[in-house]
DNA sequence: ATAATATGAATGAAAG
DNA sequence: CTTTCATTCATATTAT
């Protein structure tokens, strides 16, 4: 709703400015716009481009797999009617352990093991396919979050005082502590990102060339994303 | 929300300013595009737009799956779309690839060249460099990954044990029962690690759904960008 | 309903 | 190259 909103907003706004301009001006082709806000222009012209290459993309994708959906889910019900609010519909549904699994994955994982190796997964899966539907992905990821977890669990008592009087409610997990040599802050290595070489300033329509993300946040910073690249 | 707000904001200070800048015509600004050009650039962001709104549609028709009737591309009738909950967005620290960036790394990884040299590396780079930040280390950890991973899904699917399992998620028959603790929907463990290897041409999303609510999410709330940038 | 939390899953990066 | 870690995302569940 506010996404078709914000488009149209920006569409009639330029439309507006470029009117104004082009009927304000003379017929020489005095200044309708300043350097930058062609740019801008150019820019915004990108990031439809952009979107609408990822719309399709996506369209594409979910007309390709359509058949695979099945879309079966139970007590979510959405009235065709009321279309408006059911706006999200997914057929994904992630798997849940039984509490028998559960109750094995657990005694599997205090038993020490650390390493669930591949056929270990194998076994372990078969044996809880017994009690239910499961895959070896499923065993997998279990155990990675499990132990990723408990782990994490740690690192909450951040005073010296042990878990008994917890009195930080509002300690996020961003209080880096000098922990073991895991956490580093882990840099993100990008490079300068020349972005004058790579774009030509012409006026005629290029197919997009900034990444996504920046893209999607210009929607509506639209010219202050200079400072983005400094 | 305030992110429309903001995004509103937005709009009306750009119209101010290129107002001022035409309507005063004291700014000697030079040149830049005649007014055919002007104009077909104002025609190209409405058309922009107005494909957006229809894809945008399309998908609500095909993902809500419900009524496949409305969906006409001429008439322009979005009004539902997501209210969707805003997440929290932090700045990434660790780099993800853009939509763009991805497709193209994809189109190579199928391109058959297993081992991407230093010098290929070097290059692919440099030529993703034009869709977005990006590094050799990051590609270089793309195609290492991607290797090991699509190689780690030859196993899983059928997986599927005793029949005594796979019956027993229709055991449940929705009953009447709103509040009830045993809701466990169970089901089904449909993709247990197939998504590496979609279909050879859709090589984009592996799963649309997903990557539409994230565009349109950050679309939605990426007024709060803004102080990240500035 | 809405917010908070728990947890399955996806993935970039690093260790081995 | 293979395995593991860490972080993030999406959804399910629970609490307010």
């Amino acid at each position: 709703m506010e996404t078709k909103q914000e488009i149209e907003n920006k569409n009639t706004s330029n439309s507006n400015i470029n009117s104004n301009g082009i009927g304000g001006s003379k017929n020489l082709y005095m200044k309708v716009m300043s350097d930058e806000q062609m740019e801008q222009l150019r820019q915004q012209i990108s990031v439809y481009t952009t979107i609408c290459d990822q719309l399709v993309q996506m369209h594409n994708s979910i007309t390709s797999q359509q058949d695979l959906v099945g879309l079966r889910l139970g007590s979510l019900y959405c009235d065709p009617m009321m279309a408006c609010s059911g706006h999200k519909i997914s057929a994904r549904q992630r798997w849940t352990p039984t509490p028998l699994q559960l109750q094995l994955l657990e005694r599997i994982f205090d038993e020490g093991n650390g390493t669930p190796t591949k056929q270990k997964i194998k076994d372990i899966t078969n044996e809880l396919g017994q009690h239910g539907p499961i895959s070896e992905t499923n065993v997998y990821n279990w155990f990675q979050n499990r132990r990723a977890r408990s782990k994490r669990k740690q690192l909450a008592p951040t005073s010296n005082n042990n878990n008994t009087s917890s009195a930080e409610p509002e300690a996020e997990t961003e209080v880096e502590s000098p922990k073991e040599k895991k956490t580093r802050p882990e840099s993100f290595q990008l490079q300068p990102y020349d972005y004058e070489n790579s774009s030509p300033h012409s006026l005629y329509i290029h197919s997009p060339d900034i990444g996504f993300d920046q893209l999607m946040s210009k929607i509506e910073v639209s010219g202050c994303y200079s400072s983005y690249f400094l």
